[in-house]
DNA sequence: ATGGCAATGTTTCATTGA
């Protein structure tokens, strides 16, 4: 079984992609952030054409999750948002899906470590990280997969000295990052040997993509019981070529 | 030293993203 994220940024945009997508990698499971569409406007035929069922919570303009399922596979238990945390924002969609708990997360950017963002940002991890301790709780079996706007380690960033302290790549994040591993789960990506700047966003601006000049902030999370049957884990980074990308080049794990 | 792109709606600019 292929589960993957992606941040689409804009699935009206994305839609030309996606769908060539689905059918060259043939994923079972998606993940996508970044739909920018209010529900009435998910584009649920194209997606059933493709041979996927689709569970969405979003918003006009920003945010927006979605979670795709190869039409076969059982769908269950889907939910939306974070138990206890108000939040109108649509950043969090979980099913049960051929017995895996799924969690698609869109972490808040932070926009600066000095902006109300960045406070808000630290408060949704913590609020995610009570979650995933009951979900994981619930089902052994838990993927968490999307945009964590964080980058993990220095090496996951193109120039760790510029970015050093700047959003995305503070010690307050990171450290929240690293709580929801410690609750028990493994970052896929380093389950196995990975090209050297390897990245999953690169700034539109600057040339960004050409240079490399990127950061892994794209995740899939996996707990113990799912790391071990754990296959493979990269980065689709043709996806950031071509016609239309978005800055975001999606993020695949295979599992037993 | 700075901005440089893309998408959206508030649309011919402002805001956000990362």
């Amino acid at each position: 079984m292929i589960l993957a994220a992606w941040n689409v940024n804009s699935l009206n945009i994305r839609l030309p992609r996606l769908l060539p997508w689905l059918e060259t990698a043939r994923p079972d499971v998606v993940c996508l952030q970044e739909t920018k569409l209010e529900d009435v406007k998910f584009p649920v035929q194209a997606i059933a054409d493709a041979g996927y069922s689709a569970h969405y919570a979003g918003q006009k303009t920003y945010n927006g999750v979605a979670i795709l399922a190869r039409r076969e596979l059982p769908v269950e238990d889907v939910r939306m948002g974070i138990d206890g945390f108000a939040d109108e924002q649509k950043r969090v969609i979980a099913a049960t899906i051929a017995g895996i708990r799924v969690v698609g997360v869109y972490v808040p950017n932070g926009q600066s470590v000095d902006s109300d963002k960045y406070q808000y940002k630290l408060a949704w991890y913590a609020a995610l990280a009570g979650m995933l301790r009951s979900e994981l709780a619930r089902n052994p079996n838990l993927a968490v997969a999307g945009d964590f706007n964080v980058a993990p380690e220095d090496r996951d960033v193109h120039d760790p000295a510029a970015w050093a302290g700047q959003v995305l790549c503070s010690i307050p994040e990171r450290s929240a990052f690293q709580a929801l591993l410690a609750l028990g789960l493994k970052d896929s990506f380093r389950l196995f040997e990975q090209p050297e700047k390897s990245f999953s966003w690169w700034d539109y601006r600057m040339l960004g993509f050409p240079k490399n000049h990127g950061l892994r902030i794209d995740h899939v999370l996996l707990s113990d019981a799912l790391a071990a049957r754990c296959t493979a884990s990269r980065i689709d980074r043709n996806m950031r070529k071509g016609e239309k990308p978005s800055d975001h080049a999606p993020v695949l794990v295979e599992l037993l």
